[in-house]
DNA sequence: ACCCCTTTCATACGTTCGTTTGATTCAAAC
DNA sequence: GTTTGAATCAAACGAACGTATGAAAGGGGT
């Protein structure tokens, strides 16, 4: 067993405090007290508090790109067109697959997602690469094909919309408020709540003029 | 007309200045100054930084939970059961009309309204009344009213799902990151458009087991 | 002219923050 | 055994923060 890097345990910590806290309200020392490091390592293992997030940023979100890339792929695979239904499936699934378990259904990741994108401050949009947009564009293709008609102005809103509909939920439930009695979202009826509830909105015709 | 009081001023400024920078990154100084005001002003007209965002808060949602439920009684005195576009239009129509003009299509303030549902902080949660509540549970009912077969569950589910698209669907504007060359959305446009997304995605079937 | 009460003001306090520094440890390379 | 370079450490830096304080200002009512 690998000794336990203090990178990745740093990595680890600024992750979860990241989530729980938000970025301005976690302090690096908080994050080097909760992986067991010294204060310096942050500067030294990633120069600043900034690369940091941008780090524990891409660390999180490779994989779901990866799967919804994967994911198009097999469509295409089958059928040059695919129906919206299973573009919804491929591109909003990964959102709810691809977190890390033991993370309360993924509601911790999604809030550490959707932390980073709120955010005004112009350094938490520094981190990403050209490999979103090139998914991004992909997916924008597909759906375009899937929807002819759709201006590709209301389509991007439409894409969008997943977007906030698979993040901002599971962050609602994360810090509470349901009206009173209602048993917590269970992770895997979430998700297919949220396809049928995307399918159908993707699927609506264009708005007229 | 009146003379520019002071109170007044440090709401408007931290109102901007909020929604601008979130409440983290924005300083008592950087409100009292843009306000014209002296440091310790908040502390006299509000008691601290916290109880200043409350304040704010309160303004602004104050005239769309107004909104929405005159919408909701005007649909319910026409027909004891209004159709489900009816609902969405009455519910997410006041998420667009009653933001302050002059606002950049009022993507500022739904900014301001993400920042603060989205941010962790135990503080942030704090200003919200019944009547935030009440105007909830009334369209849950008419909601569930118009969409039998939906569990609670399910339909608080999409509830949450009208306010994700229409909040986080213009912070995005806000902060950028559209495909190259894509035509800032008009308010007018972004609208209809979530309208219709909207509409379809609430009236979709229920999510079999 | 005096007092009272609200509002404003300059200043200071104590804390916490991100980052830097220079010494120290330690295992591998020579 | 000595050297080397990466990694860790305690300590400190200056800056920025939210809040508190006590004096000053302003203007009715008497």
């Amino acid at each position: 067993m690998a000794p336990p890097d203090t990178r990745t345990q740093i990595l680890d910590a600024a992750e979860h405090l990241f989530a729980e806290r938000g970025f301005r309200g976690t302090s690096v020392r908080a994050i080097t007290d909760l992986a067991g490091a010294n204060l310096a390592a942050v500067s030294y293992h990633f120069g600043s508090k900034a690369e940091l997030l941008a780090a524990v940023a891409r660390r999180v979100i490779e994989p779901i790109n990866a799967a919804q890339c994967a994911g198009l792929d097999r469509l295409l695979a089958r059928t040059p067109d695919p129906p919206v239904t299973e573009l919804v499936e491929a591109f909003a699934g990964p959102l709810f697959d691809e977190m890390p378990a033991g993370d309360e259904g993924g509601a911790r990741t999604a809030r550490l997602i959707v932390t980073i994108i709120v955010d005004p401050a112009e350094e938490m949009r520094r981190w990403t690469g050209s490999a979103e947009d090139t998914v991004r564009d992909r997916y924008l293709a597909a759906f375009g094909r899937a929807l002819p008609g759709l201006s590709p102005e209301e389509l991007w809103f439409r894409i969008r919309g997943i977007l906030a509909v698979t993040a901002v939920d599971r962050v609602e439930v994360y810090n509470g408020r349901p009206p009173a009695s209602l048993s917590p979202v269970a992770g895997e009826a979430a998700r297919r709540w949220a396809i049928t509830f995307l399918a159908a909105a993707m699927s609506a015709p264009p708005t007229g003029t």
